[in-house]
DNA sequence: TCTCACCTTCAGGCAGACTTAAGGTTCAAG
DNA sequence: CTTGAACCTTAAGTCTGCCTGAAGGTGAGA
């Protein structure tokens, strides 16, 4: 029973990035990537609506206030400008978030998930291997039914490369995924963050192996 | 059907070896050594741009802005600077990724195809030959189901046979694409990485062939 | 046999990675 | 507003293991 989102963003790339992310993880979407087709639909139809405000048709926080006319759904504001003002009238129209860009694509999930506060227990939301268990929709790891205690940067990094096991994981892209945008946390910051994350895991954290130039890696079984 | 890539760089050595990179993979390339050229240029006519920022006649960051106000072409930044405010902007105004120099030619690549299937999220190349298995995308070699490990340039080299199974790959293009463009050693390091690989790949490693005056070659079946 | 290209071993140097510790930021409670 | 705790980042020191160049050996072609 997965939660039905709308999205409202006519950028294509960014779009399909955030598209693909949701899906990944169960949600279904609907996108319209234009003002006029936005004030078309319905967001009773729906369980949450992401928004971007710079649209062609029509003004995403004029959208904002329609739909607020008639429904109560959820409505997380999606924005390239980081203005007090915009901020402001989009909240007081009724926004329950706003998110500004750029963004990573774990902050604009986790916001979704925070809107809907729904566990998702399902499978696909549960990663096992070996001793561990990853479930990334509570955001909880156990390791051997014991639970570990991960920060938000720890957890986002085991569950980057556990969605991918066996794979090599560019340390680049576990940057742009995990670290702060506006950082250059190009330094070792990324070191420092797996090395707290293998000695939490105890003798599984032997499973986090480095691939030397490229990355890290999670060992299979 | 080959897809079409826009370069905006106007070094000309660097330019020689991305374009003659990028045609070996069977891209069509169009070259541009100045900003004036490029402001000229229409990014839609093409599926990617690479885009240099110091470049004469006009500011990488100003032809970026401009081709985003008509186009939807991915642009993938290439720079010197590791200037975080540099970065911040360029993803600002809409770049899709950033690439500082130096850099590996197999990280260009690899990013550009990333681009340009980013529909496929996860989809990663596999290439299967007798008992050899090469995994491109997480970079894992398996002989006979056995995991081989590979150094990062040990992998390169394998791979660069791989993707073309039958065909003798120049020492030259073996060079300018997996070894440090720094460098100018071109001696008998080649040899050492392959004799390497030969060991680690244990039977399999006679199916890599010496082509005497030439470079390498995989044998097929 | 001679020559040239390639193979293999080995050791040095160094870039990348690990760890610890300290400073800075954020956020919530008092 | 102040305090304190949790967390992220940076810096510094050390270590590991990869890359490379040199040198002697091997095999192919003339």
């Amino acid at each position: 029973m997965s939660s039905k989102i709308l999205l409202i963003e006519d950028d294509k790339n960014l779009g399909d990035q955030i598209v693909a992310h949701l899906k990944c993880y169960g949600f279904e979407v609907a996108w319209l990537q234009d003002g006029l087709a936005a004030l078309d639909a319905d967001p009773k139809e729906h369980d949450l609506v992401i928004l971007d405000l710079m649209l062609p048709g029509a003004h995403g926080l004029d959208i904002l206030k329609i739909y607020r006319e008639t429904a109560e759904t959820p409505v997380l504001v999606l924005s390239a400008k980081n203005e007090t003002d915009t901020k402001v009238r989009a909240l007081a129209l009724g926004a329950d978030d706003y998110v500004t860009k750029p963004f990573w694509p774990e902050e604009l999930l986790a916001r979704v998930r925070a809107r809907l506060r729904r566990p998702l227990l399902h499978a696909s939301e549960v990663i096992e291997t070996g001793a561990l268990r990853i479930d990334l929709g509570a955001r909880v790891v156990e390791n051997a039914g014991q639970p570990v205690e991960l920060t938000r940067i720890e957890f986002d990094l085991l569950a980057a490369l556990a969605q991918r096991i066996g794979s090599a994981i560019t340390r680049q892209s576990l940057v742009d995924r995990v670290l702060d945008p506006d950082r250059e946390g190009t330094g070792r910051t990324l070191d420092v963050h797996f090395s707290r994350v293998r000695k939490k895991l105890g003798s599984e954290g032997a499973r986090i192996a480095t691939v030397w130039g490229v990355g890290y890696r999670l060992l299979p079984l």
